[in-house]
DNA sequence: TCCGTGACGTGACACTGCGTCAGGTTGGGA
DNA sequence: TCCCAACCTGACGCAGTGTCACGTCACGGA
């Protein structure tokens, strides 16, 4: 689908009207991964991208808008995290594998998209319903995909029937998602990448299956 | 420690002045409370403080200076987390009770200083250095004294060899200030506080003691 | 009691960014 | 080539920031 793009005044955009919005867009990107969100202006926005104020509120009523625009493309590749928990095995040797798969899937995701998902932690916590709406919907997949198997698991007899899956797969997806969001953070305490990926693995690996992550 | 405070001018401040201080903090941490942060201006603050912007200035180089006093004074607080851990029983149904007492720790003082803890949260995501080194001191305590309890079981072979005593307790505290800040969002997942609150505590618990939460 | 002085507070201003018009410019189809 | 809808922008009113120089206050000494 093209896409249709309406601006400021209801007017539907036609080429030329959607190559600045995707310069703006490109520009604000940016900038967002080079300087701290709250220190971008639209008047630098529209500098950089050789145009002007007016110009950017044609397209966003602001800067928020702009930047859920791109949130919303990154959420898009959150998709990926869900098969890493779907049709995988989450027993044995190979079950911890998957773990530490799912774990890697949030560390590098978080990684690639550091920048962006900083904000959206920021306005969520903000409290800012789009931004928080397009969290949940993107942590809703992995959080749900996590509690079948924990559900399947637990039916199978392997996890301890006191587990809510929901309830455990919510805490599991907070972890993961706030320890990718603060990875280089626990390097001040003198803690390498490589451990904390492994306390993750275990922790998830027992939550879901309910034997100790295997040596 | 009575306590000397500087204003902008290098002057010590005497009765009158400290009085001020302390009003414009009172009424910065009201609207702290009511209103998003980002919301809040020099010019609001001042205005409910019958002050002017100047007064401010004398006593705080910008917000974020004065939302970093409110925000150390919170975090005193914050070392009531620490006996939770440390001379408490760890193992057996006590210790499954120890570990819920931690989790309802974090979950009550994420309630009762949640509008502070978000700024908090917020300027660390942002890349603030003042909030970053407050909330890293806050959480060292009950990470190390975590930690240690994990050595101490790991050393009498309850603990599993392959776990990280300090990655391991890193990432539970992640997950606790994490899920305790993020508490409401749940029920959007229906998933209610008392089921979140048992997860997070089977989680501690197997991981400190290495063993699954009683019955 | 009054006065002088240092402590404290503030009016006013220059500056910057926001968001909104009315009007100017552009380029592609007839 | 010309025209006009699509697109862009200059200019402006508004609001908050942060900084002076100056005004006011209250307290201790005579």
């Amino acid at each position: 689908m093209p896409e249709t793009v309406l601006t400021a005044d209801g007017r539907i955009a036609g080429r030329r009207a959607k190559a600045t919005r995707r310069r703006l867009l490109d520009v604000l990107t940016e900038m967002l991964a080079a300087s701290p969100y709250r220190d971008i202006t639209v008047i630098d926005v529209t500098r950089r991208a050789g145009t002007s104020p007016a110009t950017f509120y044609q397209y966003f009523p602001d800067i928020e808008a702009a930047v859920l625009t791109i949130a919303a493309e990154m959420a898009q590749g959150g998709k990926q995290l869900r098969p890493l928990v779907e049709d995988q095995p989450w027993t044995g040797k190979s079950g911890y594998e998957t773990a530490r798969m799912l774990v890697d899937g949030f560390l590098d995701f978080w990684r690639h998209n550091e920048a962006v998902l900083r904000v959206v932690d920021l306005a969520t916590i903000e409290g800012d319903e789009r931004f928080h709406e397009l969290r949940v919907r993107m942590l809703n997949n992995v959080t749900n995909a996590l509690a079948d198997v924990i559900r399947e698991l637990q039916r199978r007899g392997r996890v301890a029937e006191n587990v809510r899956p929901e309830a455990m797969a919510g805490a599991l997806v907070g972890m993961l998602a706030h320890n990718a969001a603060h990875q280089q953070g626990f390097e001040a305490w003198d803690i390498t990448l490589e451990d904390l990926r492994e306390s993750m693995a275990q922790l998830v690996f027992w939550a879901v299956s309910g034997r100790r992550a295997p040596k």
